[in-house]
DNA sequence: AATGAATGAGACTTCATTCAT
DNA sequence: AATGAATGAAGTCTCATTCAT
């Protein structure tokens, strides 16, 4: 996880670095991604990178591990224990909201984190991000579990399976907005934003249980 | 599409060769694949290779191809005309059923069309099967909008959107579950397999949209 | 050059097989010419190669040797006996014009032949086509040789020198009308096949030799 | 053309390296010539060709844009406009005669000049060497077009035709010299360059035009 | 502290040739 | 008599990594 020299480099030369790297990653996952193209859109040299990471999965997990510590940091969180039954999908909505700033900043940690459930599919890319990315996935499942306890969500499920569908719809659901995003309205990106998370709700809601189908 | 020396070559190395190709495709992605690797898997020479395929995405839309033709041979999927506002979710459901034979043949073209998507998201890949791999796409949609008419299907989300979401979180599902396939009893999985198709039709279905929050 | 069964071939068979190797050779040159290409082009087999000719460099010694023959039983050379000091030049432009008739052809072993030269820089393809193609250099020295016993051509320079700047000036001269072929007229051509005879004359005429500079 | 890396290399390792080259293009043509053997020779790594040169065609381009500097740098030419009718053929024989302390030298680039020719032929090499080489016939181009206006170069064969096949008879000398070079005395040197002038003198002469053939 | 030079392995692809049938 | 299957070497090019400076 990058040398401690890389941490006294000038923070604007780090930036530098990280958003090329970021870049190919997303980009062309792990395996396809080129140490010489980073280098050439970093406008550093090769032997820098080897000065300052380990080797090419070191340099990945750096990358991962800052986009994470800055979202973590931009978004704000509502406190898992201060849900209430009745304000759970305000909070939500809130939330979904909120995303939306950052959604729009795409910076390079932004593109990364969204591209990264297909960046770990690759053997190598998933060893060297271990633990790193479980972050959201934590956090979603954190939120399912107390919307269990609430009687809000679900229990028809296994809450890991549940997880993993919701995670899996919800970066389509990213993906079919980002791929539309310039030829989209203000309203329509809020109209579609809160659809999206009704949609969430409908899919998860526990009330689903009492159905006649 | 395979020069059409390939056809005439006995069944079982073709099988062999398709089986090692698809094994690293779905494991590596397109780019990543490497022929070495596929050659070195299926027993067979560099040359041989391009002896019977124009070249690596030439292998792959074989491959694709393929899968896709045993499928659907495999798979009877309901005529689209004949489904009915009340039989809708019952003939969902006996597909799903219907498709755990294949989800346990665990052959290398279930293993491959389980990829696809991943697959499809490289351009080349993209490019190489284009048209080949529609079809499932193509039938979930028209299944959706069949849906729709008979009122079942809800509609306050743009269909496509409803699409992808909805193939994104099925496909995590089959992931999930042939994970732990070897581990799941035989009502497990018949639970499992019912459980996810309630998951799906209360994603989709048309109450939501009367419903108070 | 060419194992005896091919000798007892279908003619036709025969032909179509040494035109696709000549437009290959003609067209790429020894080493880069592909046995694929001309397999592909001349609708036979690989195998069907290797059991008629020895390798590549017999097949284009095969192909040059019929060329040659083809093209000398076309053309009627005057006999070096009979040329005459006064007939000289006028019995050159007679070939010169006769020639039009073949180079019109379009053959491929005129291809062939107009291609020697260059071929033969290639140390395979010499060594392949020894002896075969000195038939033109042969019949040129003599042509020179016998103008210099009449007193008709210099013999202020080396025959050999003399021989090598002629035919490569009259191969250059060659190309150059051949590249414009199709937008030439009919007394365009006459003209020029006329100018480049007086071009050949003055270059080589022995009154050149009491000249004052 | 070359990397700007390469101009900072070592001149030695320079030259080592474009020596290998041109022998090799010189030798084999551009599509036949192998990096591998050029790398061999060169005593280097394929990796350091591709670190200083883009690919192939530029590995050319720049052997081939050196060779032209050096031959430029090293031969005075008279300028055009100072040719007059009574000295011209007599400029011609003194850049003949300097021309030999160039063809003695028989470095790589003499020796890629003199095969340049036969090199253009392949499509590729004309489009990696364009505007490259184009000097020296239009040196010649200069040097025909002053004389048919001083009246001392003939005006009854298109110009581009007699420049081809005086470019071409002129090569053919040199090579001929060349093949003969060690077995050659001075004087003879010195007469046969002297004679080949002559020829080229005869060749181009306008006082041809009045002749009675 | 930082880098550019260099490399060898491996990428995809084409090739001439052999051989069992 | 004739061929198609198969191969290994070699083709150009990109790569991650090392190391002397």
């Amino acid at each position: 996880m990058a040398r401690p020299r890389f941490e006294k480099l000038d923070p604007r030369r780090q930036e530098e670095i990280l958003a090329a790297a970021a870049a190919e990653f997303a980009a062309r996952g792990f395996e396809s991604a080129s140490l010489n193209r980073i280098v050439a859109r970093a406008g550093t040299s090769k032997g820098a990178l080897y000065y300052y990471f380990e080797d090419k999965a070191d340099l990945l997990a750096t990358v991962a591990d800052r986009a994470v510590r800055r979202v973590l940091a931009e978004t704000e969180f509502p406190a898992i224990e201060s849900l209430t039954k009745e304000g759970y999908w305000e909070r939500v909505r809130e939330v979904s909201r909120r995303s939306v700033r950052s959604l729009e900043a795409d910076t390079w940690y932004i593109r990364l984190m969204r591209a990264f459930w297909r960046l770990r599919e690759e053997e190598a890319a998933r060893r060297a991000t271990a633990g790193v990315m479980d972050w959201s996935r934590d956090l979603t499942r954190a939120f399912l579990q107390r919307g269990q306890e609430l009687g809000t969500v679900r229990t028809d499920l296994p809450l890991e399976l549940m997880l993993v569908m919701f995670l899996a719809a919800d970066e389509a659901g990213d993906r079919w907005m980002m791929d539309r995003w310039p030829h989209l309205s203000e309203t329509e990106k809020s109209d579609l934003l809160d659809a999206r998370v009704d949609f969430a709700r409908d899919m998860l809601d526990a009330r689903h249980m009492g159905w006649e189908p």
